[in-house]
RNA sequence: GGAGGCGUGCGUGAGCGGUUGAAACGGAUGGUCUUGAAAACCAUUAUGCCCGCAAGGGCAUCGGAGGUUCGAAUCCUCCCGCCUCCGCCA
């Protein structure tokens, strides 16, 4: 296993942005570019300007900070007599260079405030808009079921079929969660076990992961830079520890601090996890079944790659995505995300819409299930992962990696497609050919008993 | 929850308050030698930031944050993390 620094607080991260300062020095209408596309209202100039000062007081209190070293050697070499008067010089040139350092201090709280609002820079082919109007449907794929009975809504088959039951999770837990239970309780272990074999098939690291994450970590990441992140988390406020929304944020940082060597690259796993979401702000939406639920299971591919192989990685992933979809023959459509859609540290999205026969009055829609993200080096520069290239010609100097994702399977989601996509005139429904297997053979799921 | 111990570079592991960015060994990389390899020998082996067209120069970093001092890896305070034993527990 690769050996890990006990760096949680590692200053690093405080000090690695999303992006780089530099470039956005020399990229300025680049970035500002990117910034219009986002439709993101940011002060550049006032980053620019916190720059410059930020540089000023560091390059003068470097400056007296040389002197002040100097001063330390000539005292150690001057014989007794003459040392007072150096030591007093030194001890004046303190006093100004605590002022000065606070002045850093001042103008670099600015500067990073400012630069953790900044959004990674979409990459070029990513669609122009504003909001999810503006993604672009790619292609639509599979074959929507035709039913000849009117298709029922997934509560309804579960509910008949006694596989889920919300009402005593409501009980027990409170809104927003489920039972999951019988057949669809194994169907959900099948569908991971599916996803684990098919994807270790393409060279995942199968995990399971913690969801718990550090505070540190988690503020490192960017994943509650805002209130809004914040509300959407839970905390444990006792042991400072917070849920996990999705895998992801405990398995990128897995590698936080470390150097991968560039033959390891890329680096691919398949983690699967329950995941939590507060679902604040969602008070009217899918407030029935188990469709939006604060604790759900996924199985999520994340990876690490070099810069130059980020966008084919980015296909990979989706393709992975499509592979498993079409092997459960579920109807989809891949959808582009338009720059002003995606997440802050996302520079490239693709989302899948699965079919839902059963939704919107039996008359179906389209729904998301899956997301795969392109983070280029956002994350990777927080979390300070980087990689060494191999080549013995080049100097040894490391680069971030860029790090990706993509949801193989919302487990909850995928359930209740299979019902809905799969369901019979008599109620029952049909076991996906795929998963037959891992399900004992079991061909359909019918009422066997009650609970 | 109770009791101890520990945190230095890729790893192991030294470090008296003053050429210690940091010994030594190991590992890795390059080279010499070799038909090839091994061995041996030589060399290289941090990162970030600031100034500079560059050459180069400077600053910071020994878990983190403060403090003492002209000067701190070395002294003080607080915090964090890790490990071991006991208790509890799937």
């Amino acid at each position: 296993m690769d050996k890990k620094k006990n760096t949680a607080c590692s200053k690093n991260i405080f000090l690695n942005f999303m992006l780089d300062i530099k470039f956005i020095r020399e990229n300025t209408e680049k970035v500002k570019a990117s910034l219009e596309r986002r439709g993101v209202g940011f002060d550049l100039a006032a980053l620019l300007a916190a720059d410059e000062k930020r540089r000023a007081a560091i390059t003068e209190g470097d400056g007296l900070r040389a002197r002040q070293n100097a001063f330390a050697e000539e005292i150690e070499r001057s014989p007794a007599g003459e040392r007072a008067e150096k030591i007093a010089a030194s001890r004046e040139l303190k006093a100004r260079l605590a002022a000065v350092d606070e002045e850093t201090r001042k103008a670099e709280e600015e500067f990073f405030g400012l630069m953790h609002q900044l959004p990674n820079i979409p990459l070029p082919d990513v669609p122009e808009g504003r909001d999810e109007r503006n993604n672009v449907v790619l292609r639509e794929v599979g074959d929507k079921p035709r039913f000849d009975f009117p298709p029922r809504d997934y509560m309804e088959i579960a509910t008949r079929l006694s596989l889920v039951d919300t009402e005593r999770a409501a009980k027990v837990s409170g809104s927003r969660f489920g039972y999951i239970k019988s057949e669809l309780a194994r169907l959900e272990f099948a569908l991971a076990q599916f996803a684990f074999d098919r994807l270790t098939q393409k060279g995942f690291i199968p995990i399971v992961p913690p969801v718990m994450v550090r505070e540190d970590m988690m503020a490192g990441m960017g994943y509650i830079d805002t209130n809004d992140d914040r509300e959407e988390r839970y905390f444990l406020e006792k042991d400072k520890l917070f849920l996990v929304g999705t895998s992801e944020q405990s398995v990128a940082p897995m590698h936080a601090d470390e150097t991968f060597d560039a033959g390891d690259l890329p680096r691919r796993y398949a983690a699967f996890s329950t995941c939590f979401r507060r679902e604040a702000g969602s008070y009217g939406k899918d407030t029935r079944g188990i469709l939006r639920s604060h604790q759900f299971d996924k199985m999520e591919m994340v990876s690490f790659t070099r810069p130059e192989d980020s966008q084919k990685e980015h296909e990979f992933l989706l393709a992975r995505e499509e592979e498993l979809m079409q092997a459960l023959r579920l109807p989809y459509r891949v959808v582009r995300i338009c720059a002003g859609d995606m997440a802050r540290p996302t520079a490239s999205q693709f989302d899948i819409e699965t079919w839902f026969p059963g939704q919107n009055n039996g008359k179906g829609e389209y729904r998301e299930t899956h997301s795969t993200s392109n983070t280029t080096d956002f994350q990777a520069r927080r979390l300070n992962i980087k990689y060494r290239p191999t080549s013995n010609l080049q100097p040894l100097t490391s680069h971030f990696v860029h790090i990706l994702n993509g949801t193989a399977f919302a487990v909850g989601r995928t359930l209740i497609a299979i019902l809905e996509n799969y369901q019979r005139a008599d109620g029952s429904v049909a076991v996906p050919e795929a998963l037959q297997p891992y399900m004992g053979g079991m061909r359909v799921i019918t009422k066997t008993r009650s609970a």
